[in-house]
DNA sequence: CATTATTTACAAGTCAAGCTCATTTTGCGA
DNA sequence: TCGCAAAATGAGCTTGACTTGTAAATAATG
């Protein structure tokens, strides 16, 4: 683990404020973390802490750019073999749930990112590379001609996103709620309003197909003499 | 306004510490509220004020409680003379999305709601009496039969509430988005996906029982051998 | 190698803000 | 007018983020 250059050193020493920074925040929150305890766990003198990271909500930013960084990655890896619009809006869907369940702490100091006015408008950055997933996903649907050209891409990602974010809280409030339901629900709520031919073809054919077979069925039974 | 008993004085005196804190709390965020301003602005010694509320947190707790307070009143009188579900539901949601832009801060309160950790779990009671109001409409549209009895209440709900959520920031963040085809588009969406459609889909749902009724029949039958 | 320069680390100290508490003021009944 | 409890006060106390003067480690130079 011992480094040779010095700029090596100092990345290594950044890398060991980042990750006690990670454990206070996820421990304690924003506010309960404390600046001497992430010195401390991260074998440095508070001051050192500073040479870092200019303020506390400036290593809460780059511990939240790092999550995000991470979950854009497995939502990319989530997405790669999904080649149906639908699909791949599913894959999505499931893994942000799941993160969103297992880390909604983190996910809500990204969120209230603290909020002191003034203080870094536009703190969800972060998210930029996460949701651009979504809308490479959703402009190939259109593209392929699987979606439908009236839909607004914006409204469909807020319905995505929002509803999700939505469902997790009510999912961590009731453990009962299961998650792949919520995803069923809103694929099938998304594809209804805005894939293209709405389901009615397939069914269409399917009853038919079925119907010929009830109807041959039926013949057989009716050649069938009574007894 | 000078009030007589001492109850009253003390009532009155209350609300001038509310209403100093809410100026606060709305221009500078929860952070960025000096309690001594508070104090100050209610004409009050700093620490009086905590004769009344016993911790910064808890004031702005009573603060958030009145803001939902107002909205759930409000949304309960743009709901009340609308008879169809969508219909209502549109009136709700126009609502919503007006008051998330344009009191986002104090939304955004609420949800970050300091959770120091440990710190008053519950936060979101506020919001009951206030989601209540979507879960009235709701209940009648099912009693109603004017929503499809396959319909799961709280996931219908999220995306209701998640996506008015994200859409209220995203027109924040771009003022050129309106918000008229929002709800436009979610009362759609909720439409499509939970709406009894009034002329065909009735029969060809109940066709589609009946299909699966003779599917099974039939199934049954072709496995006994004939005789 | 010795010396100087520069970068990195330290921890004692400053400052600001939430909160406490000993003391004072107020208002009401007798 | 007096007594007394309720209400109010504001000078500190405490805590925690951040600063800063000083020292150690490392690199550059002759």
């Amino acid at each position: 683990m011992t480094a040779v250059t010095r700029r090596e050193r100092v990345e290594q020493k950044e890398r060991a404020i980042l990750e006690a920074a990670a454990h206070a925040f996820v421990e304690s929150g924003y506010d309960g973390a404390r600046m001497a305890d992430i010195a401390k766990r991260a074998g440095v003198a508070e001051g050192t802490v500073y040479l870092y990271f200019k303020t506390k909500t400036d290593l809460m930013r780059a511990f939240v750019a790092d999550f995000w960084g991470d979950l854009t990655q497995r939502a990319e890896q989530a997405v790669a073999d999904k080649g149906e619009t639908f699909e791949a809006l599913a894959a999505l869907a499931a893994m942000h749930l799941q993160n969103l369940i297992e880390r909604f702490d983190v996910v809500e100091l990204t969120q209230s990112g603290r909020v002191r006015r003034g203080d870094t408008p536009g703190n969800r950055e972060f998210m930029k590379a996460y949701v651009a997933v979504f809308d490479r996903i959703w402009r190939r649907g259109m593209d392929r001609g699987e979606l439908i050209d009236t839909a607004i891409h914006w409204q469909a990602r807020d319905i995505f996103f929002g509803s999700l974010e939505y469902a997790a809280r009510t999912i961590r409030l009731h453990s009962d709620r299961t998650q792949g339901s919520v995803v069923d629900n809103l694929i099938e709520t998304l594809k209804q309003r805005y894939a293209v031919l709405p389901d009615q073809k397939p069914s269409t054919q399917k009853s038919e197909r079925l119907l010929q077979r009830l109807e041959a069925a039926v013949t057989r039974l009716e050649k069938t003499p009574n007894r």
